[in-house]
DNA sequence: GTTCATGCAAATCGTTTGCACAATG
DNA sequence: CATTGTGCAAACGATTTGCATGAAC
């Protein structure tokens, strides 16, 4: 039941090509990406092995609704800037005050682990289209 | 082209539901809801709906990630808890610092309109089940 | 050899859309 | 009457899953 997991190439590339980007890709563009070296890579061993990477921590699952998931490696946590016209998500260099969640958590009485601020507006390349 | 909104009695009880819920309900819930009044109600004339009071600015989309879109009335802005168990979202009493956005803006450089915060944990209920 | 991972295709599920008819203005 | 809204069912698109085969251990 508990199932153990083996090695494989593809999901070696997969974080390893998350790694190497930060723009919160879809698993189709990782798809796309990783194909080149895996031509008969299927979108469902993408979606498996996100899934299992996902699990083990070493990525997360992005939610900005645009109707599909982006997915990041895990690293520190941080912020987002988010597009409304593109949807691009950009991360925002900008430090992570953690004890802010402890100020938040007594403010609400909730048991909040952690907090995310997102900032909405429009990308240089969307206002500059008007 | 521009296409007027004439009256449905069918959109305004949606809004009507909306406005006395604030547990940012699924478009199936409302759905459910509705069609109490309206036994022929269609999915499809919710999401219509909806999108239609998304555009007029009544309504908001929101996204957190559980796979479906959830809606509240357009409201005054303010944060949320989201339960990373049972994906349950609530409305955080707390104040909105419009004045954050501006310095966000100008720590990050990015032309940001509004800012969300959202707290991560376990809602009372998810968390006395261990 | 047993079990997990893969590729492929079919299935699932939330959401959108085409169409004929009813309601609005 | 001209046009929008509705119900119904089919279409759509992202994600998941069943199955036979190949890889890991």
């Amino acid at each position: 039941m508990a199932g153990k997991t083996r090695k494989s190439e593809q999901r070696d590339r997969l974080l390893e090509v998350l790694r190497q980007t930060r723009s919160h890709p879809t698993a189709k563009w990782l798809f796309d990406r990783v194909r080149k070296q895996f031509p008969k890579l299927s979108l469902g061993t993408v979606y498996r092995n996100l899934g299992i990477l996902v699990k083990q921590g070493l990525v997360s699952r992005l939610d900005f609704g645009s109707g599909f998931d982006r997915f990041e490696a895990a690293t520190l946590p941080h912020h987002h800037f988010v597009c409304e016209s593109c949807g691009q998500v950009t991360d925002l260099d900008l430090p992570v005050d953690h004890s802010l969640t402890q100020k938040l958590q007594k403010a609400t009485g909730y048991a909040a682990t952690r907090h995310e601020i997102r900032l909405y507006g429009l990308c240089k390349n969307c206002s500059s289209k008007g």
